[in-house]
DNA sequence: AGTATGTTGTGAAAATTTTCACAAGTTGCC
DNA sequence: GGCAACTTGTGAAAATTTTCACAACATACT
């Protein structure tokens, strides 16, 4: 398959965003248009988006709202369930665990782990807090398909090499800092600083 | 001035992300190429990003980390202080008013907002937690620059409108909602379902 | 059946972003 | 001073992404 940028991927999240809501509320169907306006995009590049998929729509009426919102799941990979194991017991992992969205959507934490003993034997929600150490002997017995790091800056870098060497595909960070990682290593970033800084270059440009 | 692309200043912050790691380092010079491999980007890209802005560098040296790190603060309006409101005091406002990096920005969380009664009155971190009725007279007496949602997606519009009207410019977004507005408001969405769409396209097209 | 209206899917054009490639400038060394 | 080694800054080329524009359908109504 022609590779698809990211820009697209992520759009195609946005409206399936959108879709959902319309499930919720009981309609039919869509046009791209509609999708458009709520994706601040345009009606030509929704329609341009999933005809790299296939062509999903009927002309003259639109997309049907539970049948694209499905091929859109299917698209994106969300048939299955994921295992995660969020890495840093901190206030991010803290949230991130109690998080419902989550598991709403078929990801699954399944452990916690930490180096500081205080929290280590605890439970949230449910999950285990283990001790970093046994990492990877864990992820030996039972694989996991995404690790989320929530730790400091300093030893971000040494634990994905760490998470790399036992198999991990797919890493989400919050550690504000660019990691290395092999080509077939998915890292995606959610920092903060740059969010803000983005919205402190608008206002000074403004 | 030329309109410059969101990439272009998302990676700036990359940029001065390892501008600030060196300082505390030490390091006198930096080259294109080493700022190029932290930020998964080329030494090209690099210097084309920076020429937008003027011309830093010495020819044979490199750019100076310290001169660097100052210009690229100012031309992403870090010189100023901003005055940040967080509406909502669940998990997510909690973890962001306790977020140390914000502040080391200048960026100051001066109040959080919550409907809930048994929230308001609180204080965390030293921030008061108000209720969201006194938003309005609030914001009539002291300005904000920022906004942080931390509230669920039903009501996160009817906020937003609101903020506008008061005058609010730069809203930073967590509810996993795409939100109208008008074009002079900047609105950042970070939304951890797009993220982890994301990984999951990637995982499963590996 | 024919006409009017609406909307998709998609090549082609336009716009934007990234990469290339090299002249120009800087330092260090002999 | 002259030569070698580097590295920036930047037009031009290449690649990618977005927008345009319209033929191809689909439905509803008379």
């Amino acid at each position: 398959m022609r590779k698809i940028s990211e820009s697209t991927v992520r759009r195609l999240s946005v409206y399936l965003r959108l879709l959902e809501e319309f499930e919720r509320r009981g309609r039919d169907t869509v046009n791209s248009d509609e999708m458009a306006v709520r994706g601040h995009t345009t009606s030509a590049q929704v329609r341009k988006d999933l005809s790299f998929f296939g062509s999903f729509g009927k002309r003259g009426m639109g997309y049907e709202v539970v049948e694209l919102a499905a091929r859109l799941r299917d698209i994106l990979g969300l048939g299955k369930k994921y295992r995660v194991a969020v890495i840093g017991a901190g206030k991010i992992g803290r949230a991130l665990v109690q998080y419902r969205g989550f598991a709403e959507r078929g990801f699954e934490v399944v452990s916690v782990y930490d180096v500081d003993a205080a929290k280590v034997g605890g439970s949230w929600s449910g999950v285990e807090v283990r001790h970093a150490s046994e990492l990877e002997s864990d992820l030996k017995d039972a694989p996991i398909d995404i690790a989320v790091l929530a730790i400091p800056a300093d030893v971000a870098q040494r634990t994905l090499d760490l998470l790399v060497r036992l198999g991990v595909k797919a890493i989400l960070n919050f550690a504000p800092i660019q990691l290395a990682h092999p080509e077939d290593v998915t890292v995606q970033d959610v920092n903060m600083a740059l969010e803000l800084e983005t919205l402190s270059y608008a206002l000074r440009n403004a």
